[in-house]
DNA sequence: TTTTAGCACTCATTCTCCCTGAGTGCTAAT
DNA sequence: ATTAGCACTCAGGGAGAATGAGTGCTAAAA
């Protein structure tokens, strides 16, 4: 966008205060902006001007002026300063970085809730991309004469376990055979190489130990399955109430519908390319997230997946600082993934 | 309470309309209840009477009458029938059951959504009472010559696992050592018994592998954590919105963060005693529940632990409906975990 | 040519006042 | 003990009127 220099402050000025104070901004307060020596009457022509443009609108003819989509748009490309963190800032984001959990589903719902707290605004957090996924082992622990643990490991280094009681007694030598049956012929395959005909030969060849098969080869599937379904959390939609255009219940509630909908991934954005990604209002695709910004950053996680955290806000958002935030931590889940994968409990490590 | 069958007749009246249409019920609607053939001016002596007794309350002189918290008492207590499920009803609440999932923390999760889902108010679940677990048993799997899995059983027979990766190479005959080591020497502690004292011995014992040591045990240390620590989990604020005594911000914004605050168990009541209870506005201990009432039912996982579900509402809500469906859920879920624990994927079997 | 002071005009917001109607309590009659 | 009737209360809603923030335009100044 071409504008003059003294445009250029002036929309930044607009934007700034009403990011602060949710009004619309008068040609007033923007003439008293320190470095700007016009009167109101200029501001007036040059928001005349802007709104032209599409970059500002006016509620009403009375009113000052509002950031259009558009405006903000330009403010994100060209005219936001970068938001420099605080010490303070940078400690809490270090601190909310020493995640404590267990599964990859769960660091990514704590991601999640942690940035809706960091920024004051609900957010979504899930993970995308993986390729497909196969076991890569099987093993069989004896745990009594009735019992034994299933623990299978899939080629992304996933390892899952499941203890089984039987109705009958198993020696381990049968075990030691079902073991080497599993390992020959369950690995390396995707779920859906995984056929009836196969199992019916496996459960053949196991003889006496032909139902422990397809018990075996059913959680295998289950857990292939579970790795290539995507969830989406969401947290902090609460704190939606805490904005001033949520104040009113027809602006909140379809919005907090639509974020706590059942889990059904897709209905985010995801940032394509780069790692971080802002989308203002219109530039929603969904529907009910039309008249909000989306701020959406994208980690690392291994195995060729992709964690995605956003907020979800007004779009009258504090863009710098959001971003900042955003930015940091998700560098930091990047750092986390990449040393040594999560945190103790968990059940993968690079 | 002892009223005259007629009173009873005209505060069930009375509370039942009041549940239906959230507006102060005045004598006439009353009188018009069928089998109770008086004149609007005889109800207006009768309500009187119950408002004396504080049964009924009167928002303003010119209006009709509202129940108390101690009406809504009474009405659970003695007047209010059974509600009968429909077949749609319990086919909805069995197709409910079928819940996928993998891990107990998971299932109580899922439950918590499924009975907002189904009663259209915000609730919450949480499981409470474990005692204190120890490790049973030790595995250890090679997986390559630089790695292996960490695999431990409680004695509540929950499995957990995790992949290590090592910066040398280690032999299998290490492996069995380090194993059998662990299983003699941390196998049937709590996690309070583990002191640093008895690392250090074991790391001694260990030899070349007492690096090892510590790790293998600070990962279960850390599992017999997560076991103990209790977590909430809530779903469906946003349903909260759709009741009319939620159309004010003023009225939802602070339930609404009660609600989403970081989970912190012991902030919700827990049944005790009786499998299901009810609490009527003041009767609720945390200051942000005073005016919203809480039915909560609790159901049996085994292992000495019990899952707690509750919904939130207004007290102005239909006990008859929720508790009905909130027993049944109970019941089903307490069944499932009776036979044969978690559905597949999980890590635990009875 | 650009900027500014001044002025008339617009319009959302707030308030005040008044009306309406649902619902009550009381009294006197049944 | 019940009921019909009546005077009374009061929340809610709508119509103006007052307020004031902010604009656009014009004519003068730089």
């Amino acid at each position: 966008m071409d504008l003059t220099e003294r445009k250029k402050k002036i929309l930044r000025a607009i934007i700034e205060n009403y990011i602060q104070t949710a009004e619309p901004v008068g040609s007033k307060v923007i003439a008293a902006t320190p470095g700007l020596n016009v009167s109101s009457a200029t501001i007036r022509n040059e928001m005349a001007d802007l709104e032209a443009l599409g970059l500002l609108e006016q509620p009403h003819t009375s009113a000052g002026r509002i950031p259009s989509p558009g405006g903000y748009r330009v403010y994100v490309n060209e005219l936001m300063e970068d938001y420099r963190l605080s010490v303070q800032e940078t400690r809490k984001l270090n601190e909310a970085l020493h995640l404590k959990m267990r599964e990859l589903d769960q660091v990514i719902d704590q991601a999640g809730r942690v940035i809706s707290q960091l920024t004051q605004y609900p957010a979504f957090a899930l993970a995308a991309g993986t390729s497909r996924v196969t076991i890569q082992r099987f093993d069989l622990l004896m745990v009594s004469s009735d019992s034994f643990i299933i623990v299978v490991m899939t080629d992304t280094n996933v390892v899952r376990n499941r203890l089984v009681r039987l109705p009958s007694d198993l020696s381990e030598a049968q075990l030691q055979l079902l073991n080497t049956l599993l390992n020959t012929t369950f690995t390396g395959l995707t779920l859906d190489e995984i056929t009836p005909e196969l199992m019916r030969v496996a459960s053949h060849a196991a003889g006496e130990a032909y139902g422990l098969i397809s018990l075996v080869v059913s959680f295998a599937m289950d857990v292939l399955e579970s790795l290539e379904q995507r969830t989406v959390h969401t947290a902090g939609i609460a704190s939606l109430l805490s904005h001033p255009e949520y104040r009113s219940l027809d602006r909140a509630a379809p919005l907090m519908s639509y974020l706590s909908e059942e889990e059904d991934a897709g209905r985010f954005p995801v940032p394509q390319g780069d790692p971080m990604e802002i989308l203002i209002g219109p530039e929603n695709v969904a529907d009910a997230l039309k008249d909000t910004s989306v701020v959406v950053a994208s980690y690392d996680i291994g195995d060729g997946m992709r964690g995605v955290i956003g907020v979800v806000g007004p779009t009258r958002m504090d863009y710098a600082k959001i971003t900042a935030r955003l930015s940091y931590f998700a560098a930091g889940l990047s750092r986390l993934f990449e040393q040594g994968g999560l945190p103790p409990g968990d059940d993968r490590e690079k």
